[in-house]
DNA sequence: TCACTATAGTGAGTGTCCTCACTATGGGGC
DNA sequence: GCCCCATAGTGAGGACACTCACTATAGTGA
């Protein structure tokens, strides 16, 4: 039963990182990039966008590596920690799409591999008749159960060397950016 | 000849951003999503790793839109953008696919499109005949020019509000994780 | 000159996510 | 009862990026 296989993927271009007059981080090669790419605009604006870009890249790979090992993917690997998370161990497939910010087309095919793969059953909802809840099986919980030390190490690991405060502003940055891009395209 | 339509696709859950206390955003649905998922780990952690993977993806889907509503995808409007700026005009394959961060395969998928569309053109490297190099067409150069003005336009949008201090800050954070991600995965 | 190894690009196949179209059920009005 | 529309999930098909394996060329070194 043939995984994906994530591995390494040797970091290209990107990653080796020097520090500016004032301390804070940058990449060479990306600020070379960005420079070509910018044009009139804003380098800065360019440069924070590929970094914050080039994070998220990372972080997903790491995730997806760190899931590959027990035999998951990414996706499979959250929403089976969300139903165990759940008191009921269960959650209708489109709360799942949301809560992930997937489609539930999307939801439905993790679904699939999942319960091929016996970690999580379909259940008809008897309230409601057009819902399927996804229910996380015996099997799932071990899983989860395995991976949940070897994920809170990671987790310090990607953390390490960061304030509460850093996270916070990172959080805010970050969102910022979101609501930028939420209301607007084209809008005051 | 057929587009992908990515077209708007409703900000499902997330989206909705209110302040804290002390004046920094948040997004409710994140945070439950959050602490369901935590569980031990640092929820600051999480919700601020959430919160940048959100980001990503919106702008990754803004620029997607903006490229679709010019006959590109993303990808494609980096490449010739990249080209565009290149004083011959061209680059080989291998050069293109390492500063975009994806791979050599990928790069010859979206050489491939760009070449049916006649935006670009392979032509072989005399000196070294191994080599392809991507040369933008003049259909190419029109195209690019056409979307200048507009693309200036969506920049500003995003960075709406930000000063340059945290255009900053954000790039640092989001290379501090970048550099935590690199060089361990089990490593020290 | 003949390996021997590294590099550039591509063919073949996979996984993930998306959109569109469709079925089935739910919940009104009338 | 019936009609109308919204909602939950899925079938079909496509875009994109990845892996592995392969060819062709380059650049050594005996």
């Amino acid at each position: 039963m043939g995984h994906p296989d994530i591995r390494s993927h040797a970091p290209l271009t990107h990653g080796d990182l020097k520090v500016d007059g004032s301390g804070y981080l940058y990449d060479a090669a990306m600020r070379r990039a960005v420079v070509e790419d910018a044009g009139e605009g804003s380098v800065e604006v360019f440069e924070a966008l590929a970094a914050l870009r080039l994070a998220a890249k990372r972080i997903h790979d790491a995730m997806e590596r760190f899931a590959e090992g027990h035999g998951l993917s990414e996706s499979r690997l959250r929403v089976l920690t969300r139903l165990c998370h759940r008191p009921s161990r269960q959650l209708p497939l489109g709360a799942l799409a949301e809560g992930m910010d997937v489609t539930p087309r999307t939801m439905t095919d993790i679904i699939d591999v999942l319960e091929r793969d016996g970690l999580v059953k379909r259940v008809p909802d008897p309230a409601d008749r057009r819902s399927v809840q996804a229910v996380i099986t015996e099997a799932g919980l071990e899983r989860i159960n395995a991976m949940r030390r070897d994920a809170t190490t990671k987790q310090a690991a990607i953390a390490q060397g960061f304030t509460a405060d850093q996270l916070v502003d990172l959080r805010h940055l970050c969102l910022l950016l979101v609501r930028n891009l939420s209301g607007d395209a084209e809008g005051s």
